[in-house]
DNA sequence: TAACATTGTGCAAACGTTTACATGAACTAT
DNA sequence: ATAGTTCATGTAAACGTTTGCACAATGTTA
């Protein structure tokens, strides 16, 4: 059990106090040449390493960044936690996650204890639409990111991917493929990302001439068994559609699997895109056109706008909303350039 | 810019001092239980939060359980955080994430920021067979707790699945099933869970009275191109399988793709299983059988063994060395029961 | 009633940094 | 030579806990 040193351990050794080596080590100006040389040695030589914790005790602030999800084993926040840990862990800071599981209450018992526990900064996706306890972070002076599902009143700093746009090109690149009645399988519209998705599928149908048909759209959640029963009673309908365009991956597969159930033929028939890009898109049978989020960069950005925050000079006026430009992934299913 | 209350706030408030709020906050038999309850109730009307950070400073040790994966992204691995996350969260504990990225000198170097960080504990899946680094962890006296890939020689405790279990699950399934020549595409041997998945395979076909065949092994990574490849081998062989299982689920997925490709009929006239049940395979067609890991449940492990250590009276010879049973999950691509 | 144990609390140091303020030495300007 | 600057370092307090030790007040025993 080898006992760490301390900056009063090089102290000791140089004939110094520990002032003057706190301030060597972080180069601090008024420190000549010669000491910080000196000190940066015997730290080496005895092999000094700063003690984090009492850093954060004097300085009220920890080098961590606190990070709450919905959940952390979802393909897509997986991912995005990895982009912030990647874009942290060059500025020397850590990550500390917790889960909300999509509840409220649990969101804000974890905002407390990041609070407590003095983390530089919080990135949070929103569990709910009440964004009201997120006050707390902000009157804590602690820096604040919302990504994803983003509270557009409360938080400064804001990273998402443009759901409008990514549902725009999906419907687009359906009517590029000649698909001419194209419905579309929305999620909750008390969510705010599945409203966009909705809003750029009705931007994409209206710029390009076609006609919005309500019957066409279908408010569902984002299960699969949910996307069969949809994609039934769209294709029940006495005018049925020739294309699908979901707001979800899963109920996307929930209707790739009805279509096929029915033997009605994924593109030539039908065609059917989803959304997020989920891993197993691209194994399905035919693969699923999606839209990719870019999970990764959205990790990294969110982290990036934390250190932006940091090294601007506090007063903060500038809030950032970034957007994310999503990509279209298109495969299989929804391509017939065949017989457009 | 509220400023938290601290002990000292409560000792004023009571007139006596922090070190008896201390004590009362923390149940020491030696406070009255007058007195106790004084301290608790201005604690509540004050709003008192403790300061971990303090604490940690103190005590040499924070409540943090440090977490070093390959990379965060992996179903394998988010999911077995998730479960880590929940079980120490229980505990009032929280979760610092690393990745390695596979690679050892990363690995080493988040193991120092965690002993630096004065973490309770790591929690580490390892990212090669080297493993003295670990050394570190344990002169440290910290608690270490390796998972999946394993320390077999230095880690007091670790948690793993089944792995020949798993796999002799698999191949007496598929031998069950009526398959008499039956495969297998082995992983890296370099790699401890590989090796243990061959051994599963071989056990079961000699425990079955089926011989082994070595020219029906293949040593290959597990990506989906090297599986289809595998798979082209094999089915060129003037004496084919008619089964395969695989030591992933990814070169399982190119097996079936390649068999898909030739037309030849899954699971009538080849079984194929994989590893891991990654998401993915339950949507595949035909659905693939996998070997489910429970990964949920093996992070919940692993954060209760460190509390199991925790508890007991530090003295500790008994070394826990965990194995969790795997579970079969049949899917279409091994299920012919029809023509057995 | 003296000696002793028990109970509840206070004192003060410690954990390892950071930083406002003080100090002394050398240097510049008058 | 005196006052004012500048430069490099030291002093000491603070961050908020925890805990060994001391101590006074009470209760117990002989």
């Amino acid at each position: 059990m080898t006992k760490k040193t301390t900056i009063s351990d090089i102290a000791k050794a140089l004939n110094t106090t520990a002032a003057t080596v706190s301030r060597a080590l972080s180069d601090n100006p008024r420190i000549s040449d010669k000491t910080k040389k000196l000190v940066n040695d015997t730290a080496k030589a005895l092999g000094y390493a700063p003690n984090p914790v009492a850093a954060a005790l004097r300085n009220g602030r920890s080098k961590i960044i606190g990070v709450i999800v919905p959940y952390i084993d979802r393909s897509f926040f997986s991912s995005v936690i990895r982009g912030i840990e990647e874009e942290v862990k060059k500025h020397g800071y850590n990550i500390m996650i917790c889960q909300s599981l999509e509840d409220k209450d649990a969101e804000a018992e974890n905002i407390d204890i990041l609070i407590n526990a003095r983390v530089a900064g919080i990135a949070l996706s929103l569990a709910s639409n009440d964004e009201s306890h997120l006050k707390k972070i902000i009157n804590h002076n602690i820096a604040l990111v919302t990504f994803d599902r983003i509270a557009d009143n409360l938080a400064p700093h804001t990273v998402a991917a443009d759901d409008f746009e990514g549902s725009y090109l999906a419907t687009k690149h359906l009517i590029d493929q000649g698909y001419k009645r194209i419905a579309h399988l929305a999620g909750s519209q008390k969510i705010n990302i599945y409203r966009n998705r909705q809003r750029g599928y009705r931007a994409a149908l209206e710029e390009n001439g076609h006609e919005i048909d309500n019957d066409l759209i279908i408010s569902t959640n984002s299960k699969v068994i949910a996307g069969r029963e949809s994609a039934e009673t769209l294709l029940n309908l006495k005018n049925p559609p020739d294309a699908i365009t979901s707001a979800s991956d899963f109920s996307a597969l929930g209707a790739l699997q009805y279509c096929k159930s029915k033997g009605i033929k994924i593109p030539e028939e039908i065609g059917i895109t989803g959304f997020a890009n989920e891993p197993f898109t691209e194994y399905l049978e035919p693969s699923l056109t999606s839209v990719s989020q870019n999970t990764l960069e959205m990790g990294k950005i969110v982290g990036q706008v934390f250190f932006d925050q940091f090294n601007t000079e506090e007063q903060q006026t500038q809030y950032k909303k970034i957007l994310l430009k999503p990509e279209l992934i298109v495969r299989k299913s929804s391509l017939r350039t065949i017989n457009k």
